[in-house]
DNA sequence: CAGTGGTCTAGACCACCAA
DNA sequence: TGGTGGTCTAGACCACTGC
């Protein structure tokens, strides 16, 4: 096996392809194969990357479940008939996207939402006089106010890319830090996915949400956007916030994406941020 | 070169120094050499870190300007007697920080504020309805109100790492989206680095002000803190953005560093998010 | 001690760009 | 066509973890 380019063997690329020194490889049982079935001609794309579609389909099929070790990079060299080299930059880049930890003589980790170290991953608010070592003041109080199946609105569904009316969970919660109530969302997520959701549940379990929903529901949420302004609270609002309708609050609304870019969940929190602010690293 | 690794000969470790099998190497003209004189015994570098912080100094030191190429991998490989992979991964690090830019073919340049491409790197604010297909709605037009020279408040100081009543230059701009006042900033710069900086000479220079800084100041932004809050504008803020004094408005708090992180500018930024917002991706 | 990820090297070939 | 970064491989050795 050198000097031999497997680059040419898996892809159906504009270059024809090579002669084959070694037949065995393009013969290889579960090769990786590239999601561009027909049409569209990708321009190009490296093994490392084929490699890296293959490992986040076993990841969303549930292959290897969130916390777990997934296999060594060599047994994986092995399964997808590549260098470890190759797996390594795969893995590398599902590391930098959040999505898998590595460890150090332990082995490659399945990102979880119910990690111990950084407990809320989507979070940024923080409180202004940062006392407390790692995140904020102690694990939020957190009281679900309600809890229910609706019909999705038109923007509902656009942002879960839902139709309008189909069944969606509602659910309204306000966190308190320190007793100080601090931060009051809405959220709606596609009924399907969600089957069985009710007030008590969320209630119940203790640790982040999103973490309750890797291990009840199977979904896992990789990523997020959010649209920040400033905006004033209602009469209800300002009442569970504990605030006046006249005091200004952060308004953050965010779409989190499963696998595939596949919204499941908007979000609208409304933050105080007389004591709190949110903090964001630009670079 | 077969088997040997650098890495002994280049630190001063907690690891007794091996016999070298080829001595030269450790005679080496104008070897890798750390920061950590003497105290501090750090547990471990990997070469590719050490080359990764003599690259940083020639940035720092100017040996390479913003937009110039930098030598091609061999060459600096050549230059640390290293390995070229191991130079690749001191450089791709940086150019994961954005210090840098790879450009296939052609070689890795030195990131600038000045790009085509991303017009304002630091700014998250986009208009809720982006037609456009870059940024936003075309360059800004901006008013530089004032800029004058102050005596920095103690808040200014710590945030810059002064003292207080140290010199600095403050100053007080309005940005214009498609004529509607959007963005009123406050900055508070050093005056030692921006020695000569003036209202005339910030009005004058068209294209993003931190790029001004690099080409006219040889100061470069790396990165940069932000904190947000929703707050209400006082009477001179809102007659400039052209709201009433009830309108709840984004403030911005930014501390931009240079190399080493140290900083170089604080930023007050008010956006009217009635038409825009702040955007944030979570991953 | 064995197994995992982490570092370093060396060499081959490919894609892209500019002259 | 030559030079640059990009990919891929192979093999050696190091650091860390847990049995």
């Amino acid at each position: 096996m050198i000097g031999h380019n497997f680059q040419q063997d898996r892809l159906s690329m504009a270059t024809a392809a090579r002669p084959l020194p070694q037949p065995d490889a393009a013969l290889a049982a579960g090769p990786p194969q590239t999601a561009w079935a027909a049409g569209q001609t990708p321009a190009f794309s490296p093994l490392y990357q084929q490699i890296k579609g293959l490992i986040l389909q076993s990841l969303q099929q549930g292959e290897w479940k969130p916390g777990e070790v997934i296999p060594s990079e060599f047994d994986l060299a092995a399964r997808y008939k590549v260098s470890q080299g190759t797996v390594r930059k795969a893995i590398d880049e599902l590391a930098a996207d959040n999505l898998l930890v590595r460890r150090q003589g332990r082995g490659t980790f399945v990102a979880t939402h119910a990690e111990q170290q950084v407990r809320y991953r989507f979070l940024r608010l923080q409180p202004d006089h940062g006392s407390g070592d790692s995140d904020g003041e102690g694990p939020a109080e957190r009281d679900v106010v309600e809890c229910r199946r609706q019909r999705a609105s038109a923007e509902v569904a656009r942002a879960l890319g839902l139709r309008a009316g189909d069944p969606v969970l509602q659910a309204r919660r306000l966190l308190r830090f320190a007793g100080v109530p601090t931060i009051l969302e809405d959220l709606w997520l596609p009924a399907g996915p969600f089957k069985g959701l009710t007030a008590e549940r969320l209630s119940r379990y203790h640790g982040p949400m999103y973490a309750m929903f890797e291990a009840e529901f199977n979904v896992r949420m990789v990523r997020a956007d959010e649209k920040l302004r400033a905006v004033l609270p209602d009469e209800t609002q300002a009442r569970l916030l504990g605030v006046t309708a006249a005091t200004p609050l952060l308004s953050v609304e965010r779409i989190a994406y499963t696998y595939n870019d596949a919204p499941m969940e908007l979000r609208r929190g409304l933050y105080r941020t007389d004591t709190h602010h949110y903090r964001n690293q630009l670079n």
